[in-house]
DNA sequence: ACCGTACCGGACCAGCGGTCCAGTTGTTCG
DNA sequence: CGAACAACTGGACCGCTGGTCCGGTACGGT
């Protein structure tokens, strides 16, 4: 990305190309049985070229949930308020949630394939420290921040883990899949408002 | 289990190898990285006698997280209050709350290894209708009922997935590991205290 | 035009989940 | 008690996967 050296043109191409094949894919497909080498196939690439671009099946996904996420984080950081800063913390909150609500069921399969949030773990290092990945990190720091924010006296963090962990279990990844996105935004929005107090 | 023939003795006996067998790997390696023939060897029982009795790797992690669950199951149905019937819906509530964290954390390991909740779909059937696996159902049923009966006006079967959604993602699992079990339950009844109301 | 090098891609590998079926063992019934 | 019948067993086997490797390719600077 923002290395010292450009990126050659064709590596950029497969990039592209690697990423594009595996959104249609994701579209299709049960995300649990697209192989590394369909998306190769679909792309028009080598399978030793995707491995090395993205490292690991693991890899590949990260990358494309981190595009996904890419215009939501802005929003959060310098977009106009509620969602931007200027806002008070409720209101941010709320709103925050709202859009993950949204970004999360444009995006079910790819959450899915995911797994939940965890471990790309250089190939053969065992005990690895598992970091979670970015976009999550990012959506739970700004949670977290907010909440404490405006309840000082709970514990954030795991609220906030616990609110982000809703969206990651599968039977709610099934019910936006039935498109219930507004069903399921209403009931966690229900939730934040008894939590917050008035 | 409840069925006309009675189980043969080998297959008794097999059986409950097996599930030690699981137990034992479950407690010593990552379980992404458990293979069956590893479970059968450790059994000291073939592959194919393995696959016989449970079907699938899930099927396999189903029965040993219903036999985990088997007590808690017991303790609501018909165990003394606040956990069993008799105690008013909010003290059952919480005090359910308090046990699935318990069991959870007790079985982070194998709630992991299960990924999400899901699917052990018939061997090759493919758009089968991905039942949720009976634990997690009966979990969520109960908690939905008496969310429902507290607060009416709530959206129950939602708020249940998100309450249990939250117990299986990945760094709640990861802060279980840490011995954080208390804290976690800590928060979660305060959620729930504040959902519910005085 | 030329050269160093980052990038490509497909042959290759070990290991996996899952299937299969011939042989074995428990059970039941005359 | 023996014989006939299932049910159970287990290991050889299969197709396929994620991941590695390295000779060849084509890009970009000069």
């Amino acid at each position: 990305m923002t290395e010292g050296r450009r990126e050659r043109a064709d590596a950029t191409r497969n990039r592209r190309a690697i990423l594009r094949a595996t959104e249609e894919l994701l579209a299709g497909h049960r995300p649990e049985q697209i192989s590394m080498e369909q998306v190769a196939a679909a792309a028009g690439v080598g399978k030793g070229t995707v491995f090395h671009r993205f490292g690991s099946r693991m890899g590949l996904m990260r990358a494309l949930m981190q595009e996904r996420a890419f215009d939501l984080e802005e929003a959060v950081r310098s977009g106009p308020p509620p969602l931007g800063p200027g806002a008070p913390a409720r209101e941010r909150l709320l709103a925050f949630l709202d859009a993950v609500v949204d970004v999360v069921s444009r995006n079910k399969s790819l959450l899915a394939a995911l797994g939940q949030a965890v471990s790309a773990n250089p190939p053969s290092s065992d005990q690895g420290p598992r970091e979670a990945h970015p976009v999550y990190r990012a959506w739970h720091e700004h949670l977290a921040a907010l909440l404490a924010e405006q309840r000082p006296e709970l514990d954030a963090e795991l609220t906030a883990h616990i609110l982000l962990g809703a969206l990651h279990s599968d039977p709610i990844l099934r019910l936006l899949e039935q498109g219930e996105g507004e069903r399921l935004a209403d009931a966690l929005r229900e939730l934040a408002v008894s939590l917050l107090g008035s």
